[in-house]
DNA sequence: TGGACTAAAAGTGTATACACTTTTTGCCAA
DNA sequence: TTGGCAAAAAGTGTATACACTTTTAGTCCA
């Protein structure tokens, strides 16, 4: 489509995965078009894609405002991405090359840096990477987009809730995945990756209080 | 969202699924406009929301046009289908009750009486929803609106390209998986599943012709 | 005939207008 | 003070207007 409503779905994604716009939080239109500077029309497209990633909802006569998914919601999409994602496992560790090995190793590292300087937005986008990332290198496009959706979505929940600590623990499991890749050694990879999703959703934590944000606060560094 | 723009979604998916729009067919957003009755607005949404969907392509400042997906996108949509449905089966055989057999009994059995009345485009849509059908079975909300997504989605290469014969083959193996679902044998349904997700596959034949088709005629009967 | 340039037509992209719905505000009465 | 009603304000839903791009049609010239 055109880059304009790009441009705000991708700002606005950001800001919703990054927790600077709270679960809940209005998304009233004009708003929205004044700060990006266009008309309605434009926000109305993005929001529209947005509720379609489920990252907004739209009421009818309402409006559109910042999903907040239920905790059944989250244990189904761990449920898919367990199947999804163990089966991806075993079929790449089939055919996994020196030069993808590589790549995750790189990948890691950069996990490592985020965690070090204590940068929870980057973090939380590269721990995430790590799972789209394998699905890149097994050169499935539609994989990769599944798990990007999926993932994208649960942030709303996994990374609003997930501390330091818990964020160094999932960089370890991934770590220890991509050792078991190196080793061609199926039955470990995929019982890793298994347990690393176990272990994510069972840190989730849904009953916190979040304080509320302004809309143009928000938004600012964007 | 409102009814209207969901409204012409669905006689679009339709039309494009049952082949009644050939992949490629324009999609000029002032006739659709005029053939529901709406402004181009409303066609402007059903028409981002099946892009999304990827039933149709939007082509900057050209327009809409249904999609024609590639034979590299389809092997990629099988291959996912193949990890999720196989897990999914392996989940769903440990946990069934008779009454979700019941249900599945009586699906393959619709999908008998369409195959009998050569309904082409009813079977078509049968096959597909067997195995959404599994994932509501499963309660998983989640799961089933992905896999409806991906069964419409390759709907445009499986269903242009099946033929009656191929579609009495799914039909068999539809009951074949029900029967070890009911024996509750792990191996044999994951098996069947796999097996049945793989035929599908082998059976498709990209290179087949088609003749195009008017607008206002592939859209009339709704 | 055929190729290229040009003007008209058609179509898309964005903004704006307006009807209708929801929310807020203010006022009065209990 | 509080509850409720009414008017005003704000906001969403759809249609329309207009600028700009692409496509088409036509014309001229080689």
């Amino acid at each position: 489509m055109e880059s304009s409503t790009h441009a705000i779905v991708e700002s606005l994604t950001r800001a919703i995965v990054e927790h600077r716009l709270q679960p809940g939080t209005k998304l009233a239109e004009q708003k929205l078009a004044d700060h990006f500077g266009v008309s309605r029309t434009l926000v109305r497209q993005a929001l529209f894609q947005l509720a379609q990633n489920r990252l907004v909802t739209l009421e009818p006569a309402r409006g559109a405002f910042v999903s907040t998914p239920s905790a059944e919601e989250a244990r189904q999409v761990f449920a898919v991405r367990r199947m999804l994602e163990s089966e991806m496992t075993r079929a790449f560790v089939q055919s996994v090359t020196p030069a993808q090995l590589k790549v995750l190793r790189a990948h890691v590292n950069s996990e490592a840096t985020a965690l070090k300087a204590h940068d929870a937005s980057g973090r939380t986008e590269l721990l995430g990477d790590f799972h789209v990332r394998i699905a890149e290198l097994m050169g499935n496009a539609v994989l990769a987009q599944l798990l990007r959706d999926l993932i994208s979505r649960c942030a709303l929940i996994t990374l609003m809730y997930q501390s330091a600590s818990e964020a160094a623990h999932s960089h370890e499991e991934h770590a220890g995945i991509v050792a078991a890749l190196a080793a061609h050694d199926e039955h470990k990879a995929v019982q890793l990756m298994l347990t690393h999703l176990q272990n994510v959703e069972a840190s989730l934590a849904f009953d916190r209080e979040r304080p509320a944000n302004a809309l143009s606060m928000a938004l600012s560094p964007f």
